[in-house]
DNA sequence: TGTACATCAGTGAACGCGCGTTCACTGATGTAC
DNA sequence: TGTACATCAGTGAACGCGCGTTCACTGATGTAC
């Protein structure tokens, strides 16, 4: 989970199974007020960094006292860390549900992008919370991104090693292949997001321009083995 | 060359084209402690964001008053415009030098990594910077390094109109192209980077990575016409 | 060349402000019996 | 169910500190004659 100190523990009640862990008022509240600081400091992130972003600014945010802060998370360094973890979560399924699609190649590729431009649409403050702090100024943050976006592509190989143009490839060139497509997914992420803000060009421009550069790496792949090694 | 207010204007006093301006006592002065403020923002960038970079600390960095810093900037973020001009200045350089270059396919890729390589341990701050900054919390920064990169798409576009494997090419999908080539070259000068303060892979590792992506995208280039519009 | 005045890069004191962190506390919630 | 005690999320005052910005200033450099 996470490496909060005064973690809410919300499930600790000894409730089995249920879908809601029923927890006592205490945690429930305890809970709820941790959300709020994450909530808050997500929203804050819009126009600054994370390593400006006060924990008093937080706190007013939310309305608790500044030390209430300290009930929840050491320091903000620390709430971003957090942050990190469900900003995530959200793309992870994504790519699981890319993945997983059937169908023809442009077909796929249509439907990534389109789900990727929903996504941004749907979460951007998560976006931009990974694609600001991704090479950030706060260290954990940074790395704890790094050691994701690893996994992803570590993940993405995985799948694409059972699609059959992947014949023979070796599992260093897959997971080339995988980062690839991560960094290609966050680069894209990132032009959406922009595009919502009017800071580059439209949507459909960078949908237009994702689905070119992924047909360029498909062809790319298809005629890897040919003329390699 | 920059919007800040107070301008040195090293070459104001009539100089016809010297090489070194001989601007006056005072303007050389001044030059040399705004270069001063520049450099020391740089290094204390190392491990924060220019949102959280202060005037003051800059100011004692140099070791001048922190009134001094208005004779030169309007504020930190100012700075930071100035900073992106010539922390790009370096890559611009790398980018004409290395499409330039003669030669068989790999042997253009292997020397235009290498080359980036050697750019990022020569200047690691300037790459750090624009790596940090380009979806930092500054507007105009990451605005000016937006469109700088940009500029650089458009005419790493124009560069690869005139091979001979982008016959029939259209516009739009050589400018597609240059953006996926200049995006790779910031992804894999930030991975350098990385690799030179040990948080990721190590250098020759992410040069085999860069290399084979260059790879499986010449792959795709050269398949480009066949196989679509 | 010498002199009198103008420019202006850098100074240093002062300001009000928000910061992170500490501390002893309060009072609602939880637990043991 | 009722009571007595324990827990602990959130409070509010206090601290020392560094921040950005203002202001009138100094004195070396530049310019006009």
């Amino acid at each position: 989970m996470s490496t909060t100190s005064g973690a809410p523990s919300g499930a600790s009640s000894g409730a089995q199974s249920g879908a809601p862990p029923a927890a006592s008022q205490r945690a429930a509240q305890k809970a709820r007020t941790r959300r709020a600081l994450l909530d808050a400091g997500l929203a804050l992130l819009e126009h600054q960094s994370l390593s400006s972003l006060g924990l008093r600014e937080i706190a007013r945010a939310v309305g608790v006292s500044p030390t209430a802060f300290y009930r929840h998370f050491h320091d903000v360094a620390d709430l971003g860390v957090a942050l990190v973890e469900e900003s995530l979560d959200g793309l992870r399924e994504l790519i699981r549900a890319g993945l997983a699609e059937y169908g023809a190649d442009a077909d796929r590729i249509d439907h990534a992008v389109d789900a990727l431009a929903a996504h941004v649409r749907a979460h951007p403050e998560h976006v931009r919370f990974l694609v600001r702090e991704r090479h950030g100024g706060v260290a954990p943050v940074r790395q704890a991104i790094g050691a994701q976006l690893d996994g992803f592509a570590e993940e993405v190989a995985g799948v694409l090693e059972r699609d059959e143009i992947s014949r023979g490839w070796t599992r260093d060139d897959l997971r080339m292949l995988g980062e690839t497509y991560v960094d290609h997914m966050v680069m894209t992420a990132s032009a959406f997001l922009e595009a919502a803000q009017g800071e580059g060009p439209d949507e459909e421009h960078v949908a237009r321009t994702a689905r070119r550069q992924l047909r360029l790496i498909s062809l790319g792949r298809r005629h890897w083995m040919s003329e390699t090694g």
